[in-house]
RNA sequence: CGGGCCGUAGCUCAGUCAGGUUAGAGCGCCGGGUUGUGGUCCCGGAGGUCGGGGGUUCAAAUCCCCUCGGUCCGCCCA
């Protein structure tokens, strides 16, 4: 028997549920925002991709790259951001341009707590504007989604990598450091040090973190226009209310980030994987994708883990999925058939049995529903014109109606509650 | 890619250490408890190539090897 690949998993009712929930308060508060919904395809040419970074460990070596019949290079999306920028390049819209995704994501890498092989994203970019208010805007808003699904126990760490310039004039000062004390360095990370120095600062490896605890950070070489910039951030983000740390040694695994950098991270998980969410400035990455230069900003969150989140907080807990009238038909099927499509025809939620099976099985499948009520039609019934109406809530007070009346009487019945 | 633990009914698990007749339980599911009625209760039933392959043995869920999958850690990241 076949089962789900290795690192994937079926998301199957009431689980489902939580996921619509979950998109459902992201859709609101960002389209509150006036961030409109953008779909891209779930793979591209690989180079799109592969412009996120040379130093990044999801290009080098998780990518889910295959050539099609024709022989093109493809890849499936690793992440969100650059797809939605490349679209960005291809039809030009008028700026800011606001949107946001729900995406798949695919990394070949070994499955663990909250980490999979296909795992889901929502996100949001702000592309065409350097306005540092808008990475206040884009921050805020992921703050208030995570609130909004009553998460309270996240933390918001946040730096600055600067403009491009002052980006790389740092990676090759800090190279050069680095490049003194490379024995100083854990083995793991002595590749690093002379091609991606960045990546070598927010190493989780002891002797790493021992060595570089003195080394020049990057907020300290900022030029003025970004210093301006991050303090522009950090003001908005203080009137706004939103809580934050400055983290001088995050980094991040995308290479394409300037300026802000953040990641919200969940108290409540335990397990090595508690990152919910993170993003930051990306104003070279139009470019390098073969567009006319322009800035962005953006994040992406896991919903796997925002749901594990959530789980240690008990917050956003399963609803019960539940219809509001169950319609039980021992004459045949043509009355459940009929009767259930009236009501929802009428805007009511209705199920019904199938299989033709009796009335104490139907009766059984009536109480899982949920149902409030339950219309009965048996041999009784069909002879008289009427449908049985039954209160499966309150000991099972039951009354005839004549047939043409059962949707209005319903409706009637559900709307006091 | 390196390491630890685990894989028995739809689900949660017992049985594996000391190999031995038709592999069990609870929950769930299906049917019944006479004359059309759920949620409680009672009775009955279906459902498992014991992850897969190979080996040892008269005999393997149980021992050995390989493999696949799950889970967790390193690492990486959402």
């Amino acid at each position: 028997m076949f089962q789900a690949p290795k690192g994937t998993r079926d998301i199957l009712p009431p689980e489902s549920d939580r996921w619509q929930a979950l998109v459902a308060v992201f859709a609101e508060v960002f389209g509150r925002a006036g961030y409109g919904l953008v779909q891209n395809p779930m793979f591209e040419d690989i180079g799109v991709f592969q412009r996120l970074g040379e130093g990044t460990e999801v290009v080098r070596k998780e990518m889910y790259d295959f050539f099609d019949k024709g022989d093109r290079h493809m890849a499936l999306r690793p992440e969100g951001t650059a797809s939605v920028v490349r679209a960005f390049n291809q039809h030009r819209p008028t700026v800011p341009w606001k949107v946001w995704y729900l995406t798949p994501c695919f990394r070949y890498e070994e499955p663990q707590a909250g980490r999979f092989r296909q795992h889901h994203q929502v996100g949001a970019e702000a592309i065409g504007s350097a306005d540092p208010d808008l990475d206040v805007e884009v921050i805020a808003l992921q703050h208030d989604f995570y609130r909004a699904l009553g998460l309270s126990q996240l933390s918001l760490r946040l730096n600055s990598m600067g403009s491009l310039g002052d980006r790389q004039a740092y990676a090759e000062q800090l190279a050069v450091w680095l490049g003194q004390r490379v024995g100083d360095l854990d083995e793991a990370d002595r590749a690093n040090a002379a091609d991606h120095p960045l990546r070598v600062l927010d190493s989780k490896r002891e002797r790493t973190i021992a060595a570089v605890a003195d080394a020049p950070l990057i907020v300290d070489s900022l030029s003025d226009e970004a210093a301006a910039h991050f303090e522009r951030v950090q003001a908005g983000l203080d009137a706004l209310g939103v809580v934050y740390e400055i983290d001088p040694r995050l980094v991040r695994g995308l290479d394409y980030y300037t300026h802000s950098t953040w990641e919200f991270v969940a108290g409540a998980l335990t397990s090595a994987q508690n990152a919910v969410g993170g993003g930051g400035r990306y104003d070279g990455l139009a470019e390098s994708l073969g567009g006319k230069p322009a800035p962005g900003v953006g994040f992406g969150a896991g919903i796997e883990r925002i749901l594990l989140a959530a789980d240690a907080e008990d917050a956003l807990p399963e609803a019960e999925a539940a219809v509001d009238v169950f319609v039980v038909d021992v004459t045949g099927g043509d009355a459940g058939r009929d009767l259930t499509f009236e009501l929802r025809r009428n805007g009511i939620s209705a199920d019904r049995a199938f299989d033709a099976r009796s009335m104490k099985a139907q009766m059984k499948v009536a109480d899982r529903s949920g149902a409030r009520l339950a219309l009965l039609v048996g041999e009784d019934e069909q002879e008289s014109g009427t449908v049985t109406l039954r209160d499966l809530r309150s000991g099972g007070g039951q009354t005839s109606l004549p047939r043409p009346e059962v949707a209005n009487e319903v409706a009637q019945r559900l709307a006091k509650e």
